[in-house]
DNA sequence: TAGATTGTTAATCGATTAACAATC
DNA sequence: TAGATTGTTAATCGATTAACAATC
């Protein structure tokens, strides 16, 4: 996450999905433009750094005393993101987190799909996981060599996820999640995103102590 | 998360967990000692980054040559990041996600328990979900006037995602872990600290498309 | 001892904020 | 027009890296 992408950088990279959701939703309020006064003011940014998020990555100019058009914009951050192609992912590890990982619908806005999931034990799928059958582990290899997968996502317990990793990287495997606990090796051209819930949770615990 | 905490940066207080999730890895493997050089490499950081890092929350010394005594640093970090303190939680919205929270053990290393878990629909508790009653949601603001609880945690859809912060608010709640999609709007003096899956997972099809 | 590692002080780099001219 | 908001250039702030003396 250290260098910039196309000109933006990685901390406002973090910050545009954010401006999207607050943006559909000043959308279905029914508003059809807003000013970078008024989108840091609710997101809790300064004026200028949401200007400056804004002015990298949009191709066109707000209107002064108007501000932006909002499907504009939202438009604008979709390209740049990259939702009109479709990501493909597989999962790893279909226990609680897997499973909800597996049901959760907000992935579809982002144009991101699980394809398979993959578990120690197979299991016919439930309604719940939005139909997507799980797999024995032992055939995730020959899954991903014959599909074409940018994500790997880890759910499984953290005494298994090295080894998986070492199976995504591998077949060619680009992009992991990890949600185990622990820090997996990779080669450097591998991109690796942790989501460590319980750690997250500590340091909201920690902000919390010292306040 | 802009101030930094007692002399640690924010960006060091989110590494923090990450070193003490590889000591315990190393401790278990039977070491004593570990170097800064050793972490960094493990960990993709650079060697300065952290003798900065540990010099900036350990109260003593290392030995040149030898390095860290690594029960030393997991006793300091555990201790700096409160873990000797029990964090209480409560949880609202026990859908799939919510449900894989309550169920969800590495909670425990950090001392933090989810208390109780409150939904639109009461629920009897499942095996899963460690023996927590699901409670009806409109017991919440009772629930949490009576209890000493410091973390509420909202895993409801978009659409209650405000309302339940504000009895959060409302009722003294100083830090909310946020997994609905939307910008919460909070006074100042309370911690929120969002975890949005989805664009989480946007952001690292980003980073991939990118390269 | 020699040399690896320590902790710290100074230099660089990147991100945010301040200031300001342009414009609808 | 007046003034709010735009986009940009310069200044500040914070975080990372480089350099180095101290030490076991």
């Amino acid at each position: 996450m250290k260098n910039a992408i196309e000109g933006v950088s990685a901390q406002t990279l973090k910050r545009i999905p954010t401006y999207l959701t607050y943006l559909e939703e000043q959308k279905a309020l029914g508003k059809e433009y807003i000013s970078t006064p008024i989108i840091a003011n609710a997101m809790g940014l300064s004026e200028i750094l949401v200007k400056k998020d804004l002015t990298s990555i949009l191709t066109t100019s707000g209107k002064p005393k108007v501000g932006h058009n909002i499907q504009n914009v939202i438009d604008e951050i979709k390209y740049f993101l990259g939702v009109h192609n479709e990501t493909k992912a597989i999962l790893v590890g279909a226990g609680q987190l897997g499973s909800a990982l597996l049901g959760y619908k907000g992935f579809d806005k982002w144009n991101i799909k699980i394809e398979a999931a993959f578990d120690k034990n197979e299991k016919s799928s439930s309604k719940k996981t939005g139909n997507i059958a799980i797999m024995n582990v032992n055939k995730l290899r020959d899954y991903l060599l014959n599909n074409d997968i940018q994500i790997g996502i880890i759910a499984t317990p953290v005494e298994a996820a090295q080894a998986i990793c070492n199976i995504f990287v591998d077949c060619g495997i680009k992009g992991i999640w990890n949600f185990a606990p622990l820090v997996l090796q990779t080669p450097d051209d591998v991109v690796v995103q942790n989501e460590n819930l319980a750690s997250s949770l500590a340091i909201l615990s920690k902000r919390l102590q010292s306040k």
